[in-house]
DNA sequence: CTGAAAGCGCTAACAA
DNA sequence: TTGTTAGCGCTTTCAG
C-alpha cells in the first residue's frame, strides 16, 4: 500500500504534524528532525496525497480548461502553452471540450466545482452568463481566453481583435483591393465581432462601398467556409480579396478557389487570422494576423494563478497586440 | 459556503448516511425519504465533493493522459476522441505534454499518482520501463495508445503499423516506383519501427534494392523533415517516391519539393501516415494511411475503464486496421 | 521546537 | 429502512 504520513511519522519516530511541517516547510523545525524525516520520506518513497490535503482546505492544484475543441489547431496550440506555463507554476489542466454547446458547458462547470478545481479558464463562447455570475459571486477564480464577455468583470486575455481586423483589411486595401469579401462564423464570438467591425470601418475610412453580399456566415467549419466561398467567388461581382476571420475558414476559401480554377493570389487574395500551423503549410502560405498564442496562454495562466493565490484583487483585461504576417496569399491587384 | 452532506441531512431531517445512500443509490431507502432528500439536494443545489469521496476510497473519476504534444494534430485529434468517450463514461482527462522527455514523464507519472487519478493513458515513447513496471505491480490501471511496449504486458490500442507501412510501400510499388525513399523520426516509437520494417520487407518482396541512403532520420519536426527531404531530393540518385512515416514529415517533403521546384506528384510521389487534418489541406491533398483515430480513442478509454472497474482481468492488445487513403500526392510513374 | 487532537466531507460497516 | 460511528490522509490550532 502507498505509504501515508503515519508511516513516515512512525518510521522517523516523530509525530505526523512534524512530518507535515517538514513536507510543507511550515513552522520551525530542528535541523536533525527535518533531516531524519526527509530521509524516511525518501526511503519510503512517500508522496503526500493531494486529495487528502485538498480536503483540509488546501488547493488541488488543478485548473479546468473549457474550450470548444482541442482538435482545432488554434485551441490545441493554446492549450499547449497554457499547460506549459501551468506546469511551471504547479498546476495541472483538466481538459473539457464543449463544441460550444451550452449544456455541455454547464455540465462541465458544475463538474469542475465538484472536483474542487482551483480555477477555470474559459475559451468557449459561453452564454451561461448566470452561471458565471454565480461563480463570480462566490469569488471563484475564472479567466477568459481569446474571448471576452464585456458584460462580466472577469480576468481576460485576448488579442486586440479590432486592431487585427483593422490590420487585415487595411493590408488588403493597401494592395489596391476594393472589393473585399469577409467570411465569418456565426458572430457568436466577441472576437469575431470586433474583427468584423474593423473590417467595416476600414472600408468606410477608405471610401469603399460596403456590400452586404460580400459577407458570408458559416458554422465555423472548413466545409461550410468552402461552401460560402464558392458562393462568393461564383457571384458575378466576385471580390478580388477575402478576409477570412479564422485560418481554418481561409482554408475553405483555398478549396473553393481550387475547385473554381482560381489562383491564389493572382486571381484572389486571401488573408486569415490566428496564424496557426495551418497557415504555414497550405500552398501558397497564408498571409494572416498572428495571435501571440504562446504569450496569451502564459498570461492567462498567470492571471488565474494570481487570482487563486489571492495576490490580486482587481480583475484585469489584457489585450495583446496582433501581428500581420505577410506570406504569399495576398498580392497587389493588377 | 458550498453546502455539505450535513446541510442536506439537517434540512431534510435525516442522517448523513441516508443522504449518502440516496445520492449514490445504494441500499434500500423509503420512497418518501428519498424524495424528500432529493428535494433538499435540489433546493440547496448540493453537489457532493469528489475530493471527499475519493478520500474514502472511491474513485476520482479522473484519468491522466500523457502525450508528447497536444499541439501535434495527431495527438490533438486523439485527445479529443479520448475525452469524448471519457465524458460518456464519466471520466475526465488531466492533460500532460511531455515532448517525450523522460524526466517530464516521470514527473507526471508521480504527480498523477499523488492526485489519485484512477488510471493513466500513455501515448509517449516512454523509456521509463521500471516506473511502469512498478505501477503494473501495484495493479495501477495503465493503457498505451498509438504506441506499444512489447516488453510490458499492458492494455494497448494501436493501428496495425506493420500493415500500414506495408500498404503504403506497396501502393508506391504498385504505381511502378522502384526508388522509394523513407523518412523516419528517430525510430524511438515502436509504431515507426514496424512501419519501417514493412517498408523494407515490401522492397525485398518485390526484388527492389534497399538503399541505405534512401532512409532519412529526423527529429520528428517538419523543419527537420524538410532538411532531410532536401538532402534526399538533391542527391543524384533521387528517389521517385517517398514514404513519410507521419503526415507532418510528409509536409516537410512538400516544402522541400517546392523549394527545389519539383512537382508533386509529377516529379515525386509522397505518401504519409496518420491521416490528420494536415493531409487533407495541403496541396495536392496527401495520399496517406489512415489511423482510425476516433475508434482508437474510444477503445483505449473502454479498456482502461474496464480495468479501473475491475471488469477485466486479462490485458488486451488491440490492433486496429489501417486504411489507404488515396488522394493526389501519388502517381503512376512514367 | 514538537505533539495531541480536532476537523475537512464523505463512505461503510454495524446497530437499532 | 435508518442512524451512529469510525475512519480516509492531511492540516492546523493549541498546548507543552
Amino acid at each position: 500500500m502507498k505509504p501515508t504520513i503515519y508511516d513516515v511519522a512512525k518510521e522517523a519516530g516523530v509525530s505526523i504534524s512534524t512530518v507535515s511541517r517538514v513536507i510543507n516547510n511550515t513552522g520551525r523545525i530542528g535541523e536533525k528532525t527535518r533531516k531524519k524525516v526527509l530521509e524516511v520520506v525518501e526511503q519510503l518513497n512517500y508522496h503526500p496525497s493531494v486529495v487528502a490535503s485538498a480536503l483540509t482546505g488546501k488547493r488541488t492544484c488543478t485548473i479546468g480548461l473549457i474550450i470548444p475543441d482541442v482538435a482545432n489547431p488554434f485551441f490545441a496550440e493554446l492549450s499547449r502553452s497554457i499547460e506549459d506555463h501551468g506546469r511551471e507554476l504547479g498546476f495541472n489542466l483538466l481538459m473539457c471540450n464543449t463544441d460550444n454547446n451550452p449544456d455541455t458547458e454547464e455540465m462541465y462547470l458544475s463538474l469542475l466545482k465538484q472536483k474542487s478545481v482551483d480555477g477555470i479558464i474559459i475559451g468557449t463562447t459561453t452564454k451561461n452568463y448566470n452561471l458565471l455570475r454565480e461563480l463570480q459571486k462566490e469569488h471563484f477564480p475564472i479567466a477568459l481566453i481569446a474571448q471576452d464577455i464585456p458584460e462580466l468583470m472577469l480576468d481576460v486575455v485576448t488579442v486586440d481583435d479590432f486592431l487585427g481586423g483593422y490590420m487585415a483589411t487595411s493590408h488588403l486595401v493597401s494592395l489596391g483591393h476594393e472589393k473585399i469579401g469577409c467570411i465569418l462564423g456565426t458572430l457568436a464570438r466577441t472576437s469575431e465581432k470586433y474583427r468584423y467591425q474593423a473590417y467595416r470601418q476600414v472600408l468606410e475610412e477608405n471610401g469603399l462601398d460596403f456590400d452586404e453580399d460580400f459577407v458570408m456566415h458559416t458554422d465555423y467549419s472548413m466545409e461550410d467556409s468552402k461552401r460560402a466561398a464558392l458562393e462568393l467567388l461564383r457571384s458575378p461581382k466576385r471580390p478580388t480579396a477575402v478576409f477570412a476571420n479564422y485560418d481554418s475558414l481561409a482554408i475553405g476559401v483555398y478549396q473553393a478557389a481550387k475547385e473554381l480554377g482560381l489562383k491564389i493570389p493572382e486571381d484572389i487574395s486571401v488573408i486569415g487570422f490566428d496564424n496557426t500551423i495551418l497557415a504555414s503549410i497550405v500552398d501558397p502560405p497564408l498571409t494572416t494576423i498572428a495571435q501571440p498564442i504562446h504569450e496569451m496562454g502564459q498570461q492567462v495562466m498567470d492571471l488565474l494563478v494570481q487570482e487563486i493565490e489571492g495576490r490580486k484583487n482587481t480583475k484585469r483585461r489584457l489585450v495583446l497586440p496582433p501581428e500581420l504576417i505577410i506570406r504569399n496569399s495576398t498580392k497587389q491587384i493588377r
